[in-house]
This record gives structure tokens, sequence and C-alpha cells, in this order.
DNA sequence: GGGCAGGTTGCGGCAAACGCAATGCAGTTC
DNA sequence: GAACTGCATTGCGTTTGCCGCAACCTGCCC
């Protein structure tokens, strides 16, 4: 039982003929009469009273019709919602970060993505590592994932890429903080809270070791950046974080961060990306815009190469 | 959007494979691949994450399938309704008789065939003249019609035709209730009452005047069968009727219907008519099948000759 | 990195739907 | 009551869309 041959009972019952349904819907007499025809076997009952000039429908017949009906108001109603969903009235936006990505920034960025798209749903999901995002973006379970220095998982695609060096953080009125900059083994000095090594940011501090020739000893380690931060906040210990995850206490004064001159920390980044191959729906496709010109606002290089949106067609 | 795309797109999400679905539908992978890609189209948006082993839907997907299930559900519905009008276990049955059809006979049949389909509706509707039941059949507000002696409406099949006399009606104790048969012109000496001229009963007695050359006058007429009965009842009156529309008084000896003499009056008969060329529905085909047992119980000639059944195939 | 399992795509075949035109049929007009 | 009109039905050749097969591509697992 198909849509097709109901709509064409539907029309002619509506208006009256068969050959104004069939004007109507742009097609021959014939295939009305057929498909009403057709109907009728497959349901093993009449629908119309044959015979005569013009359509009457049988008690059958006006059953079938009001189903139809019911069956169109259905069909309205998931339109509407698709339109909805296209029009970005409403939808689902699934978002894997770091922990080190939330602060003001980044709520700003939401609070206004809100105001705009208020139909909008956000789950913003904080992972205890990098790696972790990598995950939930490789097996679609978010849209897309923010991370530092991303590995090079072949099912990534990565969307932008904005420079964002590793730096000393300590309270401004610790010792460091009054370098202009820093290296590496300036810091044995003093007492250091670090990333648990599963984060992203202690692995590429290791690879910065090795290459200087430096060993750093944390005192304290945590996959929390909150707690680091706590522990520098305090002035007994400083910390090597992206700048991004503490713009607001540096903008304070409360914080400085010092670069670190050694070229792997320099040219850590942050990511956003994507599963590969993957199209976004119009949503998220809508929120990649927002957090692209977040990332640009962090005033760095962006590559925007091998975006997929979402079409019709196959790309 | 169609029925079948969604079905397809329905049973891989559900069994997670293209494959199991092809298995499950008993079609070639590459179908319902096909079938996918082309709702995408459709709609303009994706259903399901494409470039991975196993099956996932979108947001928009995971909507269309609950819209398909509902889509199902009522289907279903619909189609336990048809199952309940095949299995006349619902339905509607439109009747059209005339005022003498009305009686024990009848009500007995009604209250046969109502318990044994208790779910069927029934409609009788008396109407003041046989020429009224005429146009409703004719004119497919009714199923079917009863009428005393049709006339030769080319819009109308007779589908069963019984002998029934016209008879002279009269009380018991009236002087020409004694007499085995009369001719019409025994009539002229009593007091008499008859249906109006538009009545079929009158019709085919002003044939019969002509034909034996009297000219019967009544001293009251009226289309309600049930005030000439109550007239007869007096004794004052006698009047012509078919049996049918006194057999219970008859059979009390509350009356008595004396054959009349006449080839005219003789060869009338009851019909049961349908619309020529009409299909019946499964509920009025089983009434049908009723009310010709009906008819064959009043003894007399039955005429099924062209009853035309519903089936799904033309005849 | 080779094999496996699953999805996509190109191609030829076939069935369903279509349009056209002839026919049948009901109701109307003269 | 006969021709006519408007509608439904049916036969036939054409077109469209779906299907299966097979080759290919792509994740994923060993």
């Amino acid at each position: 039982m198909q849509d097709l041959n109901l709509r064409y009972l539907y029309e002619a019952a509506k208006l009256g003929s068969m050959r104004a349904a069939a004007d109507s819907l742009g097609v021959a007499v014939s295939s009305v009469s057929r498909q009403i025809s057709q109907l009728e076997s497959e349901l093993g009952i009449g629908l119309i009273e044959h015979g005569r000039r013009n359509i009457k429908l049988t008690e059958t017949g006006v059953l079938l019709i009001e189903h139809f009906s019911e069956q169109l108001r259905l069909n309205e109603a998931f339109d509407a919602r698709l339109s909805d969903i296209k029009g970005l009235r409403t939808g689902r936006i699934h978002l894997a970060i770091g922990e080190g990505f939330i602060g003001q920034p980044l709520s700003n960025l939401l609070i206004r993505f809100n105001a705009k798209h208020p139909g909008l749903f956000i789950d913003v999901h904080m992972s205890a590592s990098s790696n972790e995002v990598v995950r939930l973006v490789a097996e679609d379970d978010v849209h897309l994932g923010l991370v530092f220095q991303s590995s090079e998982d072949p099912r990534i695609r990565v969307l932008a890429s904005v420079r964002q060096p590793l730096c000393a953080v300590m309270n401004a009125g610790h010792p460091l903080a009054a370098h202009k900059s820093l290296k590496l083994a300036d810091l044995k000095s003093h007492r250091l809270c670090l990333p648990e090594p599963s984060l992203r940011t202690r692995q590429l501090l290791r690879t910065a070791e090795s290459i200087e020739g430096v060993s750093l000893q944390p005192s304290v380690t945590s996959n929390s950046i909150t707690l680091l931060k706590s522990l520098v906040q305090s002035g007994e210990f400083f910390t090597l974080l992206p700048v991004l995850a503490v713009s607001k206490e540096v903008e304070n004064r409360q914080f400085a961060a010092v670069p670190i001159v050694s070229s792997a920390l320099q040219d850590a980044a942050v990511q956003l990306i994507c599963r590969l191959g993957r199209r976004l729906p119009p949503a998220p496709l809508r929120m990649l815009d927002a957090l692209t010109a977040y990332l640009e606002a962090s005033g760095a290089t962006i590559d925007l190469s091998g975006i997929v949106k979402e079409t019709p067609t196959k790309p």
C-alpha cells in the first residue's frame, strides 16, 4: 500500500472525478483509474462505486481516505520538524573538549551562539584527556572536538589549527613571573605541578624534554587543570599550560604566562577536529563556523582546508 | 517520500547493517544503499553517518525512524479496521424498503442477522413509495432495496423476485372474508380504502382495472399502510395489499386475505434490487444472502441470475 | 599491510507506471 | 429515442525507476 496510489484516490475523491484529479496531479486519467483499481485489488475490497459518472466512495473508501489524511498530517508534522532542523531552529550539537578549554572565552562563545540560535541544544562534553576527545570524535559520539595538539589519528580530520604555545604559568608574585622568556632548564629550580602523563600537554612536554636534554620533575600531577590552577594560585607551585587555559587569570594580572624557548612547545597548536569523511548536519556546521571564528580571534594561523560541508549531492 | 525507501532505512537501522537489512528484506545490498542515499537527497539532509562499518543514524535519521514507526502503527490500525470489514466484524448495511415490508418476518430476519453479525450496523430506510426506493438504490444511497413490483428502470438490477399476488384484505368478520377468491367486479359493493396512486400497489391495480374494465372507487387513500390496516381492522373497510404486508394479521386470523382473479395482480412480485453494475461490499453481500433466503421462505420462484459479487478481479 | 566485512557505484535487465488512443457507458439534449 | 457529451476503462507501446550482479572502495582487525 503506497502513498502514491492513495494520493490519486484522495485527489479523485476530493475533486469528485478522476479527470479533475488527473489534471490536478498532472497525469493521465488512465493512471488514476488504474491506480485506484489496483488499490482495490490489493486491499481486496471496493473503494469507489463503479459505473457512475462521478466518484463516490464506499464505506471502506471513506475509511481509507480518513486514514490517508491522518498519514498526511503525520508527514506534515515531520516536514515541519525537518524544516526546523534545516533552518537551525532546532538541532543538537555535541562537542568534546579538553578541560583546558573551559573558561570565559568558550562560555562567551556559547552564550552568543545560544542567543543567535535559541532552539539549538548544545552538549559540551569535557574529557579527561585528548585521547578521549579523539575517540569520541572518531566514533561519531560527538560532532566536533577541540584538542590540544591532537595525535595523527588517520580517522581524524583537522578542520582548524591555531598555534597555542605552552607557557610557564605562575602566580603574579612568583619569582619566575618577572622573566620575559624562559628556557626549560630555568624551570628546574622551582616547585612544579603538571598535568598527568595521559594528557596531551604532558606528552608534548616530554618531546621537548628529550630534545632539550632536560628532565623536569613535577611534585604534583593531576588530570584536573582546575586543581593545577589552584596550586599555582597559592604561589607555591608553577605549571606548564597553554595560555588559553589561563587567559582569564592572565588578563586579571593574577597569573603570569611566560613563553618557553623550545621549538617543540612553540609549535604546539589547538585543533578543531571531526571524523574524516563525516558530513556534518546544519547545526554542528554552524557551530563549526563559530568555533573557527573563536580560534581566529585567538589570533593565530587557521587551516581551513578540507572542511566537508553537508550537501545533498556527494562531494 | 515513499514507504518503500523508509522500510529499507528502518530495517538497516534496526539490524545495524545494510547487509543484514538486505538479507532480511530479501533484496540486494546495493538497493538498500541506494534507497537510503536517495532518501537523503530528497530530504536534503544526512540520515546515517557515512564512512563507517556499521550503520549509525544521525539526529535526523532517528527522527525519521520514529516518524516511520508512527506511520507503521497507523497502517496497522487501518489494516485491523479493514480486516474487521472483510471479516464482517464491522460494516454498514443500508436498506431501503416500502412500508409494506415492515412486519414480523423482516424483524425476525434482522434479529437473526444481528445475532450472527453483532458488529454490523443496519439501517432500514422506509420509503413512502417504491419510486423513492428505486431512486435511493440507483444513486448508491443504499445498498439494496425491497420493492413491490419495481419499475423497469434501466439503472436497476433485479437480484431476486418472488411472486406476491395482490389480495383483497379485510377483517375476519367482513362479508368478503368468506370467499375463496374474488373478481375485481365483486369488490365494488363494499367500502374500499387504498394506497395512494404514488404507491406501486396502486399503479398495479390501475393496470388490472383497465384490463378487466372495472373501476374501483376508494373512499380513503393513504401512503401509510399502517393507517389502511387500521381502517381494515375496524371492519368498515377492506383494501388491496400484498399478503406480505399483512402476514401477521392473517396468521392471527384477524384478517383474511382473498386472492383476486386477475393475471395482472397474480403476477405481481416482490423484488430485491440493487444498482446495475454495483459491486457490493462484504456486509451488504451477506445481507443479500439473508434477504434472498427470506424471500425464498416466502415460497415462490427466485430469480438469482446476474448477482454481482464483490471480488478483487473484475467480472 | 593483507585479509575481511561492509558500503558504494556502474551496468544491463525487467517490471511498474505512464501517455495516447480507442472503447464503453451514463446522463443530457434536441 | 438518437445523437451527443463527459467520464471511466482498457489495450498497447514507451519510459522510468528499481533491482541484481559484479567490481570497487573503505574501515577495521589481525
